[in-house]
DNA sequence: TTATAATTTGCAAATCATTTGCAAATCTTT
DNA sequence: AAAGATTTGCAAATGATTTGCAAATTATAA
């Protein structure tokens, strides 16, 4: 199946990919859109739809969080580092990369002897970061 | 808010408490409710409902899961284990847990050098387990 | 044990994020 | 510029989870 180019795609892509290290839900993304470029009209089923297309291409990434009182996917723009395990800040969302970290290859060798095989790219370390720490 | 001691109640922490390696959806639960203890009556908001209280008691825990087309919560029997990270399978879903591991003593040091404080008991190494390995 | 007050249950209906069907609009290619 | 393909918007459907309320069950006091 051929992709179209069209303005909600593109729209959707750059607010994804300006904002890398964040995860959004599908409402936050349809907010982000038209206060930043209230031009563009897009409809909630469009931006289920495109988001679901673009994961399935590789392009973004969706996961699964509880949010308060229901369920919400969060999307983010896909990064190529399905090498290295992520931190999380519980705070404010944002994503660390653990790249040639010696403790992150510790682990995961560490692991193997388990005969346990990580799987980084949906390994989570989760904690406070630095600005948000106390 | 005092507990009352009911059956339903009882029979849930049963078998999240025989099964505490593994975690539940409500449906699941709601299943292995009607077949292993079929003269518990059991309805499925009363289990949404006791779910919920038992997690604000600490006595089980939920997580977001996406399982499919739609969302799921998962609940599992809390273990007194906040102080260290567990391994997850993403074949079968058992849990192990990462007790007095010295690569994970390493990492958690590592991130505090970087003034990460890491939060164990919600970080989640994602793999293959052993009895699920190719 | 019995009566009373408190909590919990079952049921049906409500929520709410997400999905789907379909006709109209937009994009690609010739 | 036209034809064929894909995407969009809209409204309605889905499906897990939540909620309101009356009836049933449990704990406590008498």
């Amino acid at each position: 199946m051929k992709i179209y180019d069209t303005e909600q795609r593109r729209t959707l892509m750059k607010i994804l990919e300006e904002n890398a290290d964040r995860q959004f839900s599908a409402f936050e993304l349809i907010d982000i859109c038209e206060k930043q470029y209230p031009s563009v009209k897009i409809n909630t089923s469009t931006v289920y739809r495109l988001l679901s297309r673009l994961v399935k291409e590789g392009k973004a990434e969706r996961s699964a969080a509880s949010d308060g009182r229901q369920f919400l996917y969060r999307y983010t723009a896909s990064c190529e580092c399905s090498e290295h395990i992520h931190l999380k800040c519980k705070r404010c969302g944002q994503i660390l990369h653990l790249e040639d970290d010696e403790a992150e290859k510790n682990l995961v060798a560490a692991m193997q002897k388990f005969n346990f095989k990580v799987d980084e790219a949906q390994s989570l370390i989760v904690g406070v970061c630095e600005k948000c720490g106390e």
